[in-house]
DNA sequence: GGTGGTCTCCCCCGCCCGGGGGAGACCACG
DNA sequence: CGTGGTCTCCCCCGGGCGGGGGAGACCACC
């Protein structure tokens, strides 16, 4: 491996030469590309199979914020990392981004040693957020307490238990849930009250209620 | 103002005196005093009213975190921020970490550079993270779009609607809802009923995870 | 005065759910 | 071989809930 790939995506040409010029030169980073919009861009990272994509926010066609989206898309992701580059670090437009799957979210005047550092620690695996980013990543964090504890002892669940829970979080009744795991609806009548007794709940309301607040819940196995 | 006043809290020696030496002819920073361990810490910040605080987490007598949740609590925080330095970044303390009230997390084998420029942005106001924590917390944060997409809109919803939706989301009962509003329990029903309708779900249990799912919980309101 | 919306409460019904118990089968551990 | 745990399913029961309809009272608007 001869260096660290990067595609630049910004709409403004006169950014992506800057941005070219800024990494230009600096040992073990090189420019494969640059995409104008996020339809290209993403088409772009099939090609290029970049390390580390900078992607610009506003854009025609295809925004950055999608165009992240679908690049991080587990499904068919190759190991490619963005990072967002934006001119403004409101908070919608912040934790919208970071849910993305963005691994780095810096503003546009962000001293050139942040750029480069940025990207050698999200090629490494790594994630680099603007200070003030940073910031209000944490007041975000900090306001739910539930947040923090992640993984509350599920241990003491059995296997079953554990596909009844899964289910019953995602809204399903109790027959739903026999049907789906193949089971009759005693038996899942049974698991659920075990559910309560171990998470020490009165029903499913709470259960459901328990997971989230436990950051039990993996959103894929929701419900469109 | 003739410079960022900081306050180092370790309880070994040498980890203090490294640290002073690292700050020690950087411009516009003055290392104030040292303390041993939190208990020690939380009377120095009172007294010495340092700007940024540099906080170890394993300490005899009183921990970090515990100091750091002192020294940061609204009702007599006097401006003083706070940076954990730490030798992990496992994600338990990580988390609990953040929600402390700390500006900052770093890992004790973070660069001179970074350490200073952590100083620097907690000092203005802003926030750092070592990169291996702000992935955790991005990964964390993503985990859950409820935290980003604040407030669907429940505009359509009645006074009384929002009364019974607040309450149910909690896990209340339809009984328990009405004894709380003072109300009739078929007057409660007739409300969820209308819920049911609006919010184009089944029943009580879609209902909480579509508040959760659009950052409608309001934590303060959650039972014990 | 009529119309529409909200809030309140009533009736009915059927079903799903909470809760209690028990039982047979399998497997692992000692 | 017994014991314990898990998984499966059964029975029973009562009550809460989902779903439908209707009705009276208040208020605002036209």
């Amino acid at each position: 491996m001869d260096g660290i790939r990067i595609l630049i995506v910004d709409d403004q040409p006169l950014v992506r030469r800057g941005l070219r010029s800024v990494f230009e030169g600096l040992p073990g980073i090189v420019t494969v590309g640059e995409s104008p919009d996020g339809l290209d861009a993403v088409r772009d990272v099939r090609r290029l199979r970049p390390d580390v994509v900078l992607m610009d926010v506003n854009m025609p066609r295809m925004d950055g914020l999608e165009a992240t989206r679908r690049i991080c898309a587990p499904e068919r992701n190759n190991g490619t990392r963005v990072i967002i580059l934006t001119m403004y670090d409101r908070d919608e437009h912040v934790f919208e981004a970071l849910r993305t799957g963005a691994s780095g979210f810096l503003l546009k005047d962000s001293p050139t040693s942040t750029l480069e550092q940025a990207v050698r620690e999200v090629a490494a695996g790594e994630a680099l957020l603007s200070p003030s980013v940073t910031r209000r990543l944490i007041g975000e964090f900090a306001r739910r307490p539930s947040l923090s504890t992640p993984g509350a002892d599920l241990g003491h669940l059995t296997d079953r238990e554990l596909d009844v829970f899964r289910l019953l979080v995602c809204g399903h009744s109790n027959q739903e849930i026999a049907r789906m795991l193949v089971l009759g609806e005693s038996t899942v009548k049974s698991h659920v009250q075990h559910l309560y007794q171990k998470l020490g709940v009165r029903d499913r309301v709470q259960v459901v209620i328990y997971a989230y607040e436990n950051g039990l819940i993996d959103r894929r196995l929701l419900p469109a």
